[in-house]
RNA sequence: CGGGGAGUAGCGCAGCCUGGUAGCGCAUCUGUUUUGGGAACAGAGGGUCGCAGGUUCGAAUCCUGUCUCCCCGACCA
């Protein structure tokens, strides 16, 4: 993409209404303009990065056997006096009524939506196990939305649910996302720990919450040090295979947030080996059991030729709330530094002199020849001058910069930065791109 | 929801106390000179002062109401 022909609207000054470095940053990148308290049109910047992160969450929930589908925003409330959320969920669901005066409400979740439609067409426990996903906006009308798109009204979640035909059954479900989780946020360039977590009002005795540290996390974390060191598990693991081990490796430390936490047993962890620090919550993922497989009726005919009801768990990830989370964990006093797999492009490209007509020509063949080499490159072809192009360059964050200007071509090199440690490194123009698709 | 703060040009702000018809920086546009870390000079455009009432000869400024946004807390799959 030419600069000159993008949509890249940067703001020079902080916005007064940002407090925190993402929502800052998000704002003064040209990632996301607010529309209203906690509601956020994503421009083209954000929009790409949102995108790219939606598709390793969406590529790890495949690989764990997980199904896409779609359900809609707009629910209907009659689901919801079902299970007997439609009152429980209080002021944070936003009602609405169509021209019918028919009670709607804006999906905070889909629980009700897809036990319904599960329990609809599923009858043997031949079809079980299923897990079933979606991406998809949600609403929840927070009493306070802040900091930008980590705690928005209108989000963007993937919300996964299984079903099985008994808790054992349900278990593995369950260890499935745990591990794919884990992936997950590996591949972002996160370092996510699991921590226990309260099943709160969604009920269930098993749950987790993965956080990510950073700052300006909303609640305190406390963990053992070697969780938090371990790698992920690995993408190439077998998900039809023991993963109970795996899951039990990481769950043996301790590690618990604010509401779980019990000092006691903080302490009998070896002091250096003790981490305290803030977290922000990036996934969760529960096992409630039959909590709405009963109000809905969802049950498959057993091996024994009864009904039985299946067991459920579910299972989220913040996809728009991971944009502001990789931020916060990535970033520096210049601006943002992309992890290379959510960046929203790979490379940006500087042309130090654009009207001259041999710095044009080196660009535009490099410009050229990265496409060609399958990379997604930012070209800034502008006529603003060097230091407003670095500034630029280093603000959206961009893994690699290749610096274009006489003053090397006339020796027949490029200049490559490296975003995240600044270093530069003078090459030829093909050693540059070999070391870009390295 | 309790407490606090703020709405004046695209962004950041001053002016308000003590009413007299709106200003600064950046950005934008034109021209010239520049060009390796947010250029310089000259010129130009851009604002129903959140909205609605009220007081007054006169309201950005005083009064009342209202909407919106932000911060702290509580809350939070």
């Amino acid at each position: 993409m030419r600069l000159s022909r993008y949509f890249l609207p940067l703001l020079k000054e902080t916005p007064s209404d940002a407090t925190i470095a993402s929502h800052q940053l998000m704002l003064r990148a040209g990632m996301v303009r607010q529309n209203s308290a906690g509601i956020y049109t994503w421009l083209p910047l954000g929009h790409k990065v949102l995108k790219r992160i939606e598709q390793i969450v969406r590529e790890e929930q495949n690989r764990a056997g997980a199904i896409e589908m779609l359900m809609p925003t707009i629910q209907s409330a009659e689901l919801w006096k079902k299970s007997g959320r439609y009152d429980a969920y209080g002021p944070e669901m936003l009602r609405i009524t169509d021209r019918h005066d028919r009670e709607m409400l804006f999906g905070p979740t889909n629980e009700e939506m897809l036990t319904d439609v599960f329990s609809s067409f599923v009858r043997s426990y031949k079809d079980l196990p299923k897990i079933l996903y979606h991406v998809q906006w949600k609403f929840r009308d927070e009493r306070r939305p802040r900091f930008g798109v980590m705690r928005g009204r209108e989000f963007l979640m993937k919300d996964a649910y299984s079903f099985d035909v008994t808790p054992e059954e349900a278990r593995k479900s369950y260890n499935k996302m745990f591990v794919a989780y884990l992936n997950t946020f590996e591949r972002l360039g996160l370092k996510a720990i699991p921590v226990r977590a309260d099943t709160g009002p969604i009920g269930g005795d098993l749950s987790h919450e993965f956080v990510i540290l950073a700052e300006s996390g909303e609640s305190a974390v406390y963990a053992h040090r070697d969780l938090v060191e371990m790698d992920a598990p690995g993408t190439n693991i077998d998900f039809d295979g023991d993963l109970q081990s795996v899951v039990d490796e990481r769950t043996a430390f301790y590690s618990a947030a604010d509401e779980m936490h019990d000092a006691e047993a903080f302490a009998a962890i070896p002091e250096d080996k003790r981490m305290e620090a803030r977290g922000i919550e990036v996934g969760h993922i529960f096992y409630f059991g039959t909590k709405y497989s009963e109000p809905f009726d969802a049950t498959v005919m057993g091996p024994d030729g009864k009904p039985n009801l299946v067991e459920m768990g579910s299972y989220g990830i913040g996809v728009s709330r991971l944009v502001g989370g990789i931020i916060e964990a990535s970033h520096d006093e210049n601006g943002i530094i992309w992890p290379t797999e959510v960046s929203p492009f790979d490379v940006g490209i500087i042309n130090m002199r654009a009207g001259d007509a041999e710095c044009d020509a080196a660009c535009d063949d490099f410009y050229a020849k990265a496409q060609a080499a399958g990379l997604d490159p930012l070209y800034d072809d502008t006529s603003d001058r060097g230091g407003v192009k670095f500034s630029r360059m280093d603000l959206i964050g961009l893994p690699y910069q290749i610096i274009i200007g006489p003053r090397g071509l006339k020796d027949g090199i490029v200049e490559v930065k490296t975003r995240k440690t600044g270093e530069r490194e003078n090459l030829s123009p093909d050693a540059a791109l070999a070391k870009l698709t390295a």
